[in-house]
DNA sequence: TTTATAACCTGAACGC
DNA sequence: TGCGTTCAGGTTATAA
């Protein structure tokens, strides 16, 4: 899945191809990481959508009367569909649009379910799932006073500080590993004995991998492709994620590899202190 | 309160 | 070829 960046170029992609009015819904699985309201298919009936929007790695699609909240989990993907095209393994979900003419599926499909579709007709901001997110990486509000403010009394490694959602949203293990090469910073540091003008540069940095991942239509590993199927290519702008052994891109130094959090973290241990 | 770990699930890759 | 093990983009609940 999907970080922010492929969620981002997700909701991008759906946005001109679905509108109009649900007819129908289909779920074939109903076990997602939390079960999908058996009654889906009765409350959008005949709803519009409004509008596609996303908070942290949440796309948010507002309907006349709720909200649906998606998350595409590790392996989540949509696609939009024609009715001919016959559903494949791990399509658990189909939501039929009229559009004029022709009816579009709106088809979520996701191989390990971990990721999520949440029915709320309240202020989806409220949600337990959203209320305590941080700020996004891009926003004014994500900024070097902020981020220091929240490390400097941090005892936990720093790529595990800006992964935590309340901190940052948004930053995966991919372009978790990405910033803190571009800041110069090991990812296994203390936050709380990182300088402020470190704090700074990885601020800068968490910008910079997000919006070029972002632009370059997100990373594609195993799982993720747009809602078009065209693959991202920031994959190939890797400069530690994935290349443990292999040269440095800066000093040729072999990428070391080290796991935090039970995940696998890529750095260089010449270019990073 | 904060931090670390286990758990959720499927499938691909690898070693024997 | 086949079986067992490990690992994969995330996030929550629970334990320490």
């Amino acid at each position: 899945m999907p970080e922010l960046p492929e969620v981002e170029v997700t909701r991008l992609g759906l946005t001109p191809l679905i509108s109009g009015k649900v007819c129908d819904v289909k779920i074939r699985n109903h076990s997602l990481r939390w079960p999908v309201n058996s009654n889906l298919k009765t409350i959008l009936k005949s709803q519009e959508l409004k509008s596609l929007s996303r908070r942290g790695k949440y796309i948010l699609a507002a309907f006349s009367s709720g909200y649906l909240i998606i998350h595409l989990g590790m392996s989540g993907k949509i696609s939009i569909a024609s009715e001919k095209k016959e559903p494949i393994k791990h399509d658990h979900i189909d939501i039929y649009f009229n559009m004029g003419k022709s009816k579009k599926i709106f088809r979520y499909n996701d191989t390990r379910r971990f990721g999520a579709i949440i029915w709320t007709d309240e202020d989806p901001f409220k949600h337990k799932l959203l209320s305590s997110l941080g700020p996004e990486p891009l926003s004014d509000q994500f900024n070097a006073s902020y981020l220091y403010e929240k490390v400097k009394r941090k005892k936990q490694l720093i790529k595990s500080t800006i992964m935590d959602s309340n901190v940052v949203v948004g930053v995966g293990n991919i372009y978790a590993s990405e910033s803190l090469f571009l800041a110069g910073i090991k990812p296994q540091r203390k936050s709380q004995k990182i300088k402020k003008k470190e704090i700074e540069v990885l601020v800068r940095s968490i910008k910079i991998v997000i919006q070029s991942a972002i632009k370059k239509g997100g990373s594609t590993l195993n799982d993720f492709y747009s809602v078009n199927g065209q693959s991202g290519y920031f994959q190939n702008e890797h400069k530690v994620y994935a290349r443990e052994n292999q040269p440095c891109t800066n000093c040729d130094e072999k990428i070391s590899q080290i796991r935090i959090s039970q995940r696998s973290s890529f750095y260089c241990n010449k270019c990073q202190v």
